[in-house]
DNA sequence: GTTTAGGGTTGG
């Protein structure tokens, strides 16, 4: 790689190629044999460095003088990406106007072009053979990083190499009819709703430091174009919007190629732009004017107390407030009312109203423990914020705006209630856009769910998950499901084991037993794979197999062309193999926003090698090539690998490809979600044993299953990443079943046991017993 | 090359 920067009037020619010839950026295409080839442009984008791993990615678009008239402008610009040092090299030196030669690059088809509309091809700038020189007409500001050299004679520097320059009209200044782009402090909105026509509207009024109000109104087909505005506060840049007469005052309406930026208003913070606009123009310039409002806006009163959200705690009757909270369960009342089941993690005085409603149409939890009830608030939702309802998923952070609270006995149509009547309090949020009622959806980064999380994460976990049922278990055993009082409780009866023998299939029964023995000895073998969908158990494959799969994988992979959702690039492995590059796959809505290290499709590389990239990124979907497109690996390695964490999908249950996945509504990607994306069933964590215990009448062998990780104080899934956990899982078999006695001098244990008919490796019928619920030690025995 | 809304509370 090689990078040089020459300055207009001096420095020696020799260190510009000669012997490089020059290919017109129109005639580039997939077959273009690069060597000894050079492209020359000026650089008409400058995309923001973005790093992966040890390696950078900085996208660019150079753009060649028109050397032809029959040569549409389209073709004449083309997208670059630049990797490695060379994207940081090029991050720091070169500005948007700057022309530019390139050389030892390579060719790929670009996925974007019917979106951006420029060249069909992308060129590839990394690794030694690539090659930069920048021209420039201006000294670069450190005269040092110059070379001193003199014009070259193989370029035209023009004159004219100016980046866009915005200018912003204060609010004070606007005249109708203009169209503008402005600056201002947001201190009141209204979250996009759905319009008559075919856009969603969202409304903001606006102030600057002419102390001018402005409301801006916004149309545009989609929730996520409009400007995202969390609370008043916020400041927004907003382009392209037409100042309007309307009533006797002016107001802004946003016109063809309107984009926003928002910010948050808070002096002192980060100046980080929000936006859903591929690529935006934002400078040292920008930063000061958004921290110039910032500090003004801190001296003014902008907009009532009460455009802040307050916690529940605060909350009090008979009032209108906003609400930041997280979405817990939802469930639809009637046609024009749904209900949110929230939380903000503080307790609310007044008694809230608890509405109960149908497990079967609820989304979310069905039941909460009994603290844990205290802390949710109730919230029904009327007419058109219904439709928003509907979108939301639990887990979801939101900003509701504009809620009541209603004291007094409140009667919800087709709504039962677990109260008497009595004053409970109830929210509710009214139809229409009032007050800037509605409901927005908060990213998880954002500053006032982040000071939410600090509350939720401080409260204590629930114990207690959705846990497999007795049908499930009887069919991993093929035995035919029966009806099952499963009513299993230690106040029943002891029975001696050699009764308990003779006794009937079906039955529950309660025995008073020492461990005299189990299996696996080797504790990690007790995990296995669980499928929900077939209820099959299934070993975990060892690591001698996963890493074939991998070295077959590896062979059979080839670059391909990257799916339309996605960019290519390489990275290169930490550690102590320099020179292992590997393809690299990202989500290219992931590039943009700087999210590099959420998601990964990892080619080529070693079972080992992808153990060490999941240690630095979030998720690490290994791939494989399959006609020129990305496919999953054979189903016995690992679809997804997270930190140590790694996800198996059933073999007949999934139909894997790689798609394009979303995030969940907190706008994270986890093994459930890319499972979904795609189409992989995921296999659970379970830990299977079988113990051997005797009373004073008898041996018997019982199954332990889904109540293991109860009876071991671990989860399955944490055994199988962490030591710790798997050391707590020997100490308590330890305890139990002290190693240096055959003879029971463990502790007494009671367990409920229920026998069940199955057949055993011969096909004969056998009874089987298993552990139904989980043991209680009972006093050391001698 | 521009329809939609045009802040300000019925209440379930």
């Amino acid at each position: 790689m090689s990078f040089h920067i020459l300055s207009e009037g001096t420095g020696p020619s020799a260190l510009v190629p000669t012997d490089l010839s020059r290919i017109p950026v129109s005639l580039i295409s997939v077959h273009t044999d690069c060597v000894n080839r050079r492209v020359e442009g000026r650089v008409v984008h400058k995309g923001p460095l973005v790093s992966a791993v040890q390696d950078f990615i900085l996208k660019a678009v150079i753009e060649e003088k028109d050397s032809s008239p029959h040569v549409s402008s389209q073709n004449n610009s083309i997208n670059v990406f630049l990797l490695g040092a060379l994207a940081k090299k090029f991050s720091q030196d070169v500005n948007q106007g700057d022309m530019i030669l390139v050389s030892g690059f390579t060719v790929e088809k670009s996925p974007t072009a019917s979106k951006d509309r420029l060249h069909p091809c992308n060129l590839l700038l990394s690794g030694d053979s690539a090659c930069i020189y920048v021209f420039r007409e201006q000294p670069s500001p450190d005269p040092s990083s110059l070379v001193p050299s003199k014009r070259s004679s193989t370029l035209e520097v023009s004159k004219a190499a100016k980046a866009p320059k915005y200018t912003y009209v204060q609010l004070g200044d606007l005249k109708a009819g203009s169209v503008v782009n402005v600056y201002g402090v947001v201190v009141f909105f209204k979250q996009p709703f759905r319009s008559r026509g075919t856009d969603f509207c969202s409304s903001l009024k606006i102030t600057d430091q002419s102390k001018q109000r402005t409301i801006c109104t916004i149309f545009c087909d989609n929730r996520e174009k409009h400007p995202q505005i969390y609370q008043a506060g916020d400041i927004v840049r907003l382009h392209r919007v037409k100042a309007q007469l309307f009533d006797g005052s002016i107001n802004l309406v946003n016109t063809f190629g309107f984009s926003a930026l928002t910010f948050d208003g808070a002096v002192g913070g980060a100046v980080e732009p929000r936006t859903s606009s591929q690529s935006f123009h934002f400078d040292e310039e920008d930063k000061r004017t958004v921290e110039e409002l910032r500090s003004w806006a801190a001296g003014q009163v902008l907009f009532p107390q009460n455009s802040a959200s307050i916690p529940l705690s605060a909350v009090q009757p008979k009032t209108y407030f906003n609400l930041t909270c997280q979405l817990l369960a939802k469930a639809p009342v009637d046609s024009t009312c749904t209900l949110l089941k929230v939380w903000d993690g503080t307790r609310c005085p007044h008694t809230l109203l608890n509405a109960v409603v149908e497990p079967a149409v609820t989304e979310g939890p069905t039941s909460f423990s009994k603290n844990k009830e205290n802390f949710i608030a109730n919230v029904l939702v009327f007419d058109n914020h219904t439709e928003m309802a509907r979108q939301l998923k639990p887990g979801a952070f939101l900003r509701i705006n504009n809620l009541q609270a209603t004291s007094g006995s409140s009667k919800v149509l087709g709504l039962a209630s677990s109260q008497s009547e009595g004053d409970h309090l109830a929210f509710y949020l009214h139809g229409g856009t009032s007050y800037g009622r509605g409901i927005g959806v908060l990213p998880e980064n954002s500053a006032p769910i982040q000071e939410l999380k600090r509350v939720l994460d401080s409260f204590p976990v629930d114990v207690g998950v959705e846990e497999l049922n007795d049908s499930d278990l009887l069919e991993v055993w093929g035995t035919p499901p029966e009806s099952l009082e499963s009513d299993c409780s230690h106040h029943i009866k002891l029975v001696p084991l050699s009764e308990l023998k003779q006794s009937n299939p079906d039955q529950m029964h309660n025995v008073r037993v020492q461990l005299r023995s189990y299996q696996p000895r080797r504790l990690y073998q007790a995990l296995k794979l669980f499928c929900r969908k077939c209820t099959s158990i299934q070993e975990i494959p060892d690591d001698e197999l996963v890493a074939d799969v991998f070295s077959e994988a590896s062979k059979r992979s080839e670059s391909c062309t990257p799916p339309w959702w996605a960019l290519r690039g390489n990275v290169n492995l930490p550690g102590d193999s320099p020179d292992r590059t590997l393809s690299i796959y990202l989500p290219t809505h992931l590039v943009t926003e700087g999210k590099t290290k959420e998601l990964l499709f990892l080619m080529g590389s070693t079972l080992e090698e992808t153990c060490r990239l999941a240690a630095s990124y979030q998720n690490v979907v290994p791939v494989t090539s399959s006609g020129g497109h990305l496919a999953p690996l054979d189903s016995s390695a690992p679809f997804l690998f997270t930190g140590r964490k790694r996800y198996y999908g059933c073999k007949r249950c999934s139909e894997a490809a790689i798609r394009n996945p979303s995030p969940d509504g907190l706008g994270v990607f986890n093994a459930k979600t890319l499972a979904e994306a795609f189409s992989v069933q995921l296999l659970e964590f379970v830990l299977l044993m079988k113990l051997e215990v005797q009373d004073a009448t008898d041996t018997l062998e019982v199954l332990i299953w889904k109540d293991a990780e109860l009876f071991l104080g671990v989860s399955a899934e944490d055994i199988a990443v962490n030591q710790e956990a798997q050391n707590h899982m020997c100490q308590t078999m330890d305890s139990l079943c002290p190693p240096e006695s055959r003879t029971g001098r463990g502790p007494w244990l009671d367990l409920c046991l229920k026998t069940f008919r199955g057949k055993d490796d011969g096909g004969q019928d056998q009874n089987y017993y298993h552990v139904c619920n989980a043991p209680i030690i009972k006093n050391s025995s001698t």
